[in-house]
DNA sequence: CGCATAAGTTTTAAAAAGCAACTAATATTT
DNA sequence: AAATATTAGTTGCTTTTTAAAACTTATGCG
């Protein structure tokens, strides 16, 4: 075993990575949506609101907080200063997932059946247009295609990953 | 129990919601690095590699990899016409998830500690730059954050669970 | 003061994930 | 052409995770 595993054992030893790393996070029906609840409006704050909204068992809500909290995406206080009701707020890490909630919404309006019927759009404020997400730009701000990016490997760990299970030759499509 | 739940039964009958629909994809991990395998490079394309490359149990990688197909984001043919020997890929709609590879990526490498060395990277073909995933554009092509972006509910089932569950008010920060 | 509420725990049952061994057929090697 | 190795899965069993529902404990509120 590798030192690496010892010091912090992940699922896919092969490569260290951070989409897998996200996936904690992101890899998980609950969590997202505890994180898409407290993002819309002005938020389900509430254990009990977000329990009813979710339609989550309580234990799994629990759970899942705790570990949002301790990732550093949500954050629990008294509701009053020294009181005991709670509630739950994304921090600025969990805000920053919104572009994520926004490109999901898009994706699956695009592909996926039966999802033209949405029960809310994000729009631009200013102008309540139609807004777009998933822009992959350009240092110099031209807009990107699939094509116009490239995988590059930047450890000798991902080359071999690459190396040994990956399709390297270049085929017909 | 709502007709519509008859007719398509999901885990918050609350919100019909596109993003919770994306997730029966998406918030997943292994589907998520399943995907990550088959976008990268050449592609991990095979059963035996997949299985190796992610050190997943043959039976879970049959069971995502059938519902993937199911879901028209991979295919599955033989590598040589009518042989046995399989091969999975991605489909247009595969594909199209990689930008959402990318943000994942980026959110991490901005966000997690410890994600500063990382495997891989994405960048710009034509001149070898690095690019940003996960911008936001208006119509004009303004680039939006999160301040500029307004969510509007669009059926009475999404007002009604903002009005039931929400902390609707404008509070301080 | 007393009742409803909030935010959890606990317990027990059901579902899913993980592991290892097994199969059946096909490529590859000799 | 026969023997061997590979591939793409199954099958059966164990462990972990989820789920549902009842129970706690203390607070907030009229």
């Amino acid at each position: 075993m590798l030192l690496e595993d010892v010091l912090a054992p992940r699922k896919n030893t092969q490569l260290e990575c951070p989409i897998s790393h996200a996936l904690d996070v992101v890899g998980d029906h609950w969590n997202m949506l505890i994180i898409r609840d407290l993002m819309i409006f002005g938020g389900v704050r509430r254990f009990d609101a977000l329990c009813d909204a979710l339609e989550i068992s309580r234990n799994i809500l629990t759970e899942r907080l705790r570990k949002l909290v301790d990732k550093g995406i949500v954050v629990k206080r008294p509701v009053a200063e020294g009181g005991r009701r709670m509630e739950y707020r994304l921090t600025e890490k969990g805000w920053e997932l919104m572009p994520l909630m926004l490109l999901l919404l898009q994706w699956c309006l695009e592909w996926e059946e039966g999802c033209d019927i949405h029960s809310y759009a994000f729009v631009d404020r200013e102008k309540g247009e139609p807004i777009t997400a998933g822009n992959i730009l350009a240092k110099d701000g031209r807009k990107l295609g699939k094509g116009d990016i490239r995988m590059i490997p930047q450890t000798d760990e991902a080359s071999e990953y690459l190396m040994k299970y990956s399709a390297k030759s270049g085929e017909k499509k």
